[in-house]
DNA sequence: CTATGGCACGGATT
DNA sequence: AATCCGTGCCATAG
């Protein structure tokens, strides 16, 4: 059962729930490249670089009605607000802060990427590689990667393709190393071939990256384990050195919005789409829920077009009224999915809210489907929502969305907990007692797959360790 | 004989 | 309908 808030009165389409459908799928990264393609093939589209109502001209800081003409759009027509960072503040009690200001905690400008990159390939660059090379590192995106591949940017620049993967490689293998691939995937790669030594990991780690990268990037390291016939603890290792080792976002490792990958930071391979951090501008201790929007600015109609269907009656081209349309429809998926993300961290962050200040035991299970019940959506919305995204935590980690679905990670840190104050190796059975004393029933066989997961080693390996210090 | 990991099954989740 | 997860059974290593 849907329930959703058309905003203009309009009814609803089915096409208005697919394209919900599959924006809600998106991560920001993916958005922004929707959001670009559509400007670019809809003239009726608009958006107003500014953060400026574009009714009355003044600057805002808030989405939602301008408070100043506090009218929502002109005329009927939806707008959506692009703000960098949508915020919203959920306080200890779930209630939300109106006042808190997104544009006061505005990143800093990166440095020029390219004018570092140049430097140091100035050396070994033709001089008619150096025209080309500034071409391609003007059409990296903010992540550092090159979304065309090498035959359009050889087409683009009238260059022949040896010369331009020529330049690419250059490119890719100084500072930020990686640079100017195709993605994280390409990054890592270059960056490990690059490595000087490694030993066996190293070998496990490049067939992670080559055949196994999606399942990697969802810590599945089980399954690849067993199809790599190689011990799950091998898989974990090697993914662990890839981490500590590597960087899959070369553009943010020396400068921009990123975070570096620390360690003891797993899991740093997507930027975020949704923050969450402390409170500055209030002492007490609420949370700051941030969403990023993939550009900013205001998406609208194109006023101009809808003034001109006023005037002839709506009596227009087929062509003019379906792009007008279409325009309308895509402003109110854009709203619908701002609109289900938020409701989604609401709720997320006032029943997790221990979760987020205290750490990975006071997870509450909790399932998308009980969730999709209290918003109101159905469940496969929430799955739509919360697959392919990641939340930056208080603490600076990383993690996908989907962790906060995660029924056994709570179990796993207590496990986790026991085995470091362990003054002789437990077993899993005897692990198992202590468990089922705090209320927590498992099976030995589980305990056993949860060390797994964490890559604790079994009690008979785990022998003394002088003071029962483990590492 | 005990602790552990592999395989596979069923029920829950997506 | 497909996938994930906890668990039981069994083989094996120590």
């Amino acid at each position: 059962m849907f329930q959703i808030q058309d905003q203009s009165q309009r009814p609803l389409t089915t096409a208005h729930l697919a394209q919900t459908m599959s924006l809600l799928l998106l991560s920001n990264q993916e958005l922004k490249d929707k959001v670009i393609s559509e400007l670019a093939e809809n003239p009726a589209l608009e958006l107003v670089e500014e953060n400026v109502c574009p009714q009355c001209k003044k600057r805002l800081r808030q989405p939602g009605p301008c408070p100043v003409c506090s009218r929502k759009s002109e005329g009927d027509e939806p707008i959506v607000f692009l703000s960098p960072r949508v915020a919203q503040n959920t306080s200890r009690d779930g209630r939300r802060h109106d006042d808190f200001d997104p544009m006061d905690r505005e990143i800093v400008a990166p440095e020029s990427l390219a004018t570092f990159v140049l430097e140091q390939l100035a050396a070994d660059l033709e001089p008619e590689d150096r025209k080309l090379a500034l071409y391609i590192l003007a059409s990296l995106d903010d992540d550092g990667f090159l979304q065309d591949p090498p035959a359009i940017i050889a087409r683009m620049t009238r260059s022949p393709i040896t010369q331009v993967n020529r330049v690419l490689h250059l490119i890719s293998r100084v500072d930020p190393l990686g640079l100017a691939t195709s993605g994280p995937q390409q990054a890592l790669q270059v960056q490990l071939e690059l490595l000087p030594n490694g030993g066996q990991k190293r070998e496990i780690a490049k067939r992670l990256l080559e055949d196994h990268f999606s399942e990697l990037g969802r810590r599945e390291f089980d399954k690849i384990a067993a199809r790599l016939g190689v011990s799950v603890n091998r898989v974990r290792q090697a993914a662990e050195f890839i981490h500590d080792n590597l960087n899959p976002y070369p553009a943010r490792s020396s400068w921009g919005s990123g975070r570096q990958p620390q360690p003891g930071n797993p899991e740093v391979y997507h930027s975020p789409d949704i923050s969450i951090t402390h409170s500055t501008s209030h002492d007490d201790d609420s949370l700051v829920v941030e969403i990023f929007a993939p550009v900013s600015g205001w998406l609208r109609v194109n006023p101009l077009f809808k003034k001109y269907q006023e005037r002839q009656n709506g009596d227009l081209s087929e062509e003019w009224k379906e792009h007008i349309e279409r325009a309308s429809l895509f402003v109110k998926c854009l709203q619908q999915r701002n609109n289900t993300v938020c409701q989604v961290m609401e709720n997320l962050v006032a029943q997790q809210r221990e979760y987020i200040l205290k750490g990975d035991r006071y997870l509450r299970p909790m399932t998308r489907a009980e969730l999709a019940e209290k918003i109101g959506v159905h469940e496969s919305t929430i799955s739509r929502a919360v697959a392919q995204k990641a939340v930056a935590f208080p603490d600076g980690r990383i993690l996908p969305l989907s962790r906060f679905f995660d029924r056994s990670l709570s179990v796993r840190d207590r496990i986790k907990e026991i085995v470091r104050n362990e003054k002789r190796p437990l077993t899993d059975e005897q692990i198992v007692k202590i468990l089922r004393k705090e209320g927590i029933k498992v099976a030995r066989r589980t305990v056993a797959k949860y060390r797994s997961i964490e890559g604790i080693l079994p009690a008979r390996l785990r022998h003394r360790d002088s003071k029962g210090n483990h590492r």
